[in-house]
DNA sequence: GGGATTTCTTAACCTAGGTTAATTTCTTGG
DNA sequence: CCAAGAAATTAACCTAGGTTAAGAAATCCC
């Protein structure tokens, strides 16, 4: 894939946040790293301290408990901005790895230079900013939803909001989003079954 | 209390997010919401597009799931600004309500009109951005341990994060915020006093 | 200070979802 | 196109934590 491209739509994707940004400030070049399908970009524990760009294809934050069992946090389509905000902003080790399900073409620049530079832009500001506003809000309505609804709604409400993912993502990955093992997953899915006939 | 010494708390809030701050473009005046021990700011389903700041005293934010079971999703002490990210920016009704653990004195500017002013400043954004990684580091930070630790590491944790908290809350907020009922606390606690002698 | 209310604990029982393990179905690389 | 691994289902059993209920302890307020 061309850098020419990624750099394109990479740009294109801030300008979506809704605001103008002058990308003069920006003199880093960017680093490119593929990722095969099943691979990971990083693993919990490590150090990211990069902003990553996902220009297209689907990927799962992973984390895993003391228990040793998998959980999946959440899943992100290009094109955006994937990686750790705690991990850019604190410099700590992730919470939580980042896995390809697709062959995906990620880019990268060092967080800290790159704020520097683009901090001198107000629109820049604006548009980080409204990408942390999205981020925040979507973690909200999960803690909700994960306090207020069953498992089985959880799942129902997965399969309405996300009807492609439903078709894409194996169901063991979609039963750790939601929080239960692939087996009660199965356990629900043959309920409903049978109640819609 | 004297507005003159809340408007200085709510600016010193914002200076210690680490950023200067030109207030010059403010020229809406605040409003006064004294809540009593016990209140509540607003209920969860309500709009509150407002930006809240709680000058001292303590707060939980509230939710109440399908079967009717509050369940604590954060505890804020002053001075912070509190509120609902989500309901501000998307004008939504709010997902959580929030209640006052003392009595409380909360001012509060129209969001938009607010953010619509402010906005002319760097100072401000950058300092909102602060804010914004903040809270969803925290939100991130809880999420893993939801996920990772179990109910007994969680109360444990909970204790050793916020110790001046586990004298002030009663039990069963505690209990709503690791996310079990008051009586499965009672059970951890009497495990943990047996296994400490 | 004392009755009333709320909070906390304990006990007995229940259930959603976890665990282990065996079987079937689906993918995938050669 | 087939063998081998991975994913999904099903069954039998188990357990952390929920539920109901009833006392004990703390708090509130008149």
């Amino acid at each position: 894939m061309d850098q020419a491209v990624l750099e394109a739509s990479f740009r294109a994707y801030f300008l979506g946040l809704g605001h103008d940004i002058d990308w003069q400030y920006l003199s880093l070049s960017m680093m490119l790293h593929p990722v095969r399908k099943g691979d990971y970009l990083f693993h919990q524990g490590e150090l990211a301290n990069q902003l990553y760009f996902l220009h297209s294809g689907l990927v799962r934050y992973v984390g895993v408990s003391d228990a040793g069992k998998e959980f999946t946090q959440t899943f992100v389509k290009g094109p955006r901005v994937i990686g750790s905000t705690r991990a850019m902003v604190t410099g700590m080790p992730v919470l939580f790895g980042i896995q390809a399900l697709s062959d995906v073409m990620v880019i990268s620049y060092p967080w800290a230079e790159f704020f520097q530079q683009m901090s001198q832009d107000k629109g820049f500001l604006a548009s980080y900013m409204a990408f942390l506003e999205q981020i925040f809000i979507a973690k909200e309505e999960r803690e909700s939803a994960f306090v207020k609804h069953s498992a089985e709604r959880r799942y129902m409400d997965f399969c309405a909001d996300y009807p492609e993912l439903k078709e894409q993502v194996p169901l063991q990955y979609i039963a750790s989003y939601i929080g239960i093992t692939p087996i009660a997953l199965s356990r629900i899915r043959q309920k409903l079954k049978l109640s819609n006939g």
